[in-house]
DNA sequence: ATAAACTTTCAATAATATTTGAAAGTTTAA
DNA sequence: TTAAACTTTCAAATATTATTGAAAGTTTAT
């Protein structure tokens, strides 16, 4: 297969994934195309690379270093913005994790924490099975809250190795 | 808080989750209420709990037991279906990331992997570059599908004792 | 100060996803 | 059979989310 028909292939599949898991797909496809390129690239080139307009580049790439998955870079002598990823996979993965985590997971937590302080009564079988469901979503949610705690601090190699390490 | 209160409280917080992993709110809003719910329910009770159509609650239904989520109950001498969700909430989690390696990762790994054999200069930057982070992408996703099979098949204390073990 | 070069905003529009509800389909009992 | 009880379907309506593009805003050089 050829490059250029590669890249668009990874651009859209990348795309397609973000979609399925909650991420604008415009915004998952400038990523893979920020990550599969050499150089930074313009506004300009991008809303051509992918055919898409300037309002939506624009907010798109905001996005996207709000989310500290790219960044600004200023060349000398020129009035003109330009983006790159951060090419590294592990920080990327990091970098998710940790703003699904804090946007999503950590205000789902708090209301599940609230409603753990629920009255009622021990003898009635509605109130028991509320307790005993919020109780061990609790109790997953808090390792997959350490686990991602870890994972956040972590280097990649020792992560996986660690965690690979006890499952073969 | 009162008991019905915390119940609504609580599944509008798991739709929401839902819908921001890329599950159709409504669709985890019928699994929270059948998760809290001590018994099996009928079609007509979920979509009086829910204020939603007879068209949609069936069709909700219908995805959920396709997710491996909740399962049919009938009751001797009557004719109407009831519907409840397993309690296991370790189950639940298997459940899910076994459903969505299937439906969306696996695909993806699929023309990943299909790109690995592109064609280039490996003198040319861009080719470099495009190479890299498919290995990159690569390997952290064979550790991930690693991770997730194995979870797929231990048990909660196994599986969360191994990883926590190593991370004290 | 002015104008060119560039970026940001946002109301209008388009695209996508979800929901409705009534009709069609199915099963059971008499 | 027939009809009541129940389930499924799906075209149309609604709601949600993403995108456009032109106008407004900003910065820099002269």
């Amino acid at each position: 297969m050829e490059l250029a028909a590669a890249k668009l292939k990874f651009i859209e599949a990348w795309g397609k994934l973000g979609s399925e898991w909650g991420i604008n797909r415009t915004m998952a496809q400038v990523h893979a195309l920020l990550l599969i390129s050499p150089e930074a690239l313009t506004t300009e080139e991008i809303m051509e690379a992918l055919s898409i307009s300037r309002g939506n580049a624009n907010m798109t790439l905001r996005d996207l270093i709000g989310w500290g998955l790219i960044e600004k870079q200023h060349k000398a002598g020129e009035r003109k913005e330009y983006f790159f990823a951060d090419k590294d996979v592990w920080n990327i993965a990091r970098q998710v994790a940790k703003e699904r985590k804090k946007r999503e997971l950590e205000p789902v937590l708090k209301v599940l924490n609230e409603l753990s302080n629920v009255t009622g009564d021990e003898k009635d079988p509605a109130y028991k099975t509320f307790k005993k469901s919020l109780t061990d979503i609790n109790k997953l949610a808090g390792n997959v809250d350490k686990t991602l705690e870890t994972m956040l601090k972590a280097e990649e190699s020792w992560f996986w190795g660690s965690v690979l390490k006890v499952f073969k």
